[in-house]
DNA sequence: CGAAAATTTGACATGACTCAACTGGAGTGG
DNA sequence: CCACTCCAGTTGAGTCATGTCAAATTTTCG
């Protein structure tokens, strides 16, 4: 079930035979059961968590409100892990829950810099993809400051098709930035407009 | 004027005596005057550059409005640089412009790949620091999906007092996603509320 | 089938925007 | 050193996008 993982490292970069091997033995499967957390704000962030199927939300608890606002979806091939915790072994502001049954792989915090040092490679491969997310990160601040909730919906329709189809509205809606019964309204309004 | 840069990277690894002069020598320093524009949206973003002092904006122009979007600001010890566009060598989105007289040091995409060649230990190094951008951007992201306007701006002066300083209050409203009369509007209301 | 959850819909409220007018400070040139 | 201009910032009136709350409807799932 390491495929996929070693698929991708290896679109970024090279591993011999040997690296492959000492990579892979590093990394632990993981399931989890729909509405599993795989930890909550507060907690520590002991892995880091590679999705080979299925679906999770991070999100953030409104101290005040305590409404949970949407920070990431990840499903296959996706990273889902608080950086922050997990490299600094501090509490997360963040909780990061199963969406549908869901398969991970894992590594800790000293493993996974045991495995840094034992192919400094990786380095570049981690880097790679921390560049990639900031690149779409970037891209959705500029969405929510400059355009409209309606354009927002449309360019998360474009560019996430999976995830629409896996998630129910009222999450997406907190990824946008929005509530529920607006994006319902938005919907039907394009509904509507498409004939 | 390298040393600052050096000293940022030294705080995250450790270099030898010739790692730091080789490193020191691959970087060329760079002066912009108040309002030049170090590159545009549609040029290839040719450098990676580290400010060592002044402050320049990062920006997206509204295909429609024509408005400008603030992305973010960089004052000494941050990086200025759009790295999709530096890293592909390929047009960038952005448009990054000094806001005052400010010094860069930069290094060529060709000499930055040949540097981590040389020195594979600054992956290590970028990583991390593409990693404390990721922790940055994404509590703005909590923050402009879950919080009032007012609630953004205490946070931004909180965070960012040196940038309040140096920066006109209508690109910090920008960066915060509001008009400059509505920034306006709330800072006219809070000293009222602070007596 | 029935209960709970998600979505839709409608009436109303409000935060934030637009536009236009006004104020005040920072150059600039005579 | 004044007069002028220019731009950032402020203020106010009116509007619009989005939020709130509550009820109705549909979907999901035990």
């Amino acid at each position: 079930m390491i495929a996929p993982l070693i698929k991708n490292i290896q679109s970024k970069i090279q591993l011999t035979e040997e690296e492959i091997k000492l990579f892979a033995d590093s990394w632990k499967e993981k399931k989890l059961d729909k509405n599993d957390l795989l930890f909550k704000t507060g907690d520590i962030c002991r892995y880091d968590s590679f999705v080979i199927s299925g679906c999770v939300k991070a999100f953030y608890i409104h101290p005040t409100t305590g409404k949970e606002e949407i920070l990431f979806f990840a499903i296959e091939d996706w990273w889902a892990t608080d950086l922050d915790s997990f490299s600094n072994q501090s509490p997360s502001d963040y909780t990061i829950q199963a969406l549908e049954d869901t398969l991970l792989l894992q590594i800790s915090h000293d493993a996974f810099e045991k495995l840094l040092k034992a192919i400094p490679k990786l380095e570049r491969y981690f880097r790679l993809i921390l560049h990639g997310y900031i690149s779409a990160i970037q891209k959705r601040i500029i969405l929510t400051n400059a355009h409209s909730a309606e354009e927002r919906y449309i360019e998360f329709v474009k560019r996430y098709p999976k995830i629409i189809q896996k998630v129910p509205q009222y999450l997406i809606a907190s990824y946008l930035g929005i509530t529920p019964e607006f994006l319902s309204k938005i919907r039907a309004k394009r509904s509507l407009g498409n004939y």
